[in-house]
DNA sequence: GTTGAGCGTT
């Protein structure tokens, strides 16, 4: 599951949240968003973990405060990664 | 050495 974390500090790296994320359960991806206009942070992140870690971190780390900021955390909007598919499988069925 | 609403790229 994809998991948005918004608010955070501008301070706050990659390492960061997979040192948050890592205590509740297996982080498959954390990658804080930056600007690739200007290579600097935009305040918010991206991280990826199994589901059923992924909710639980989502309560855990949810309104807590990090490096000076409360971390908005939930899951992503978006389905997938911006690639032809959007996301679903050629299987993807009802 | 700055700032503050936001859902990104391989």
């Amino acid at each position: 599951m994809r998991i948005y974390v918004g608010n955070i500090s501008f301070r706050s790296t990659d390492e960061t949240l997979y040192e948050a994320f890592s205590q509740y359960g297996q982080v498959e991806e954390a990658a804080v968003i930056t600007d690739r206009q200007t290579g600097r942070s935009r305040g918010f992140a991206f991280v990826t973990m199994p589901d059923e870690d992924a909710q639980k971190a989502i309560e855990a780390l949810d309104g807590t405060d990090v490096d000076g900021r409360t971390w908005r955390v939930s899951e992503a909007r978006e389905p997938t990664a911006r690639r032809p598919g959007g996301g679903r499988r050629d299987g993807d069925r009802d």
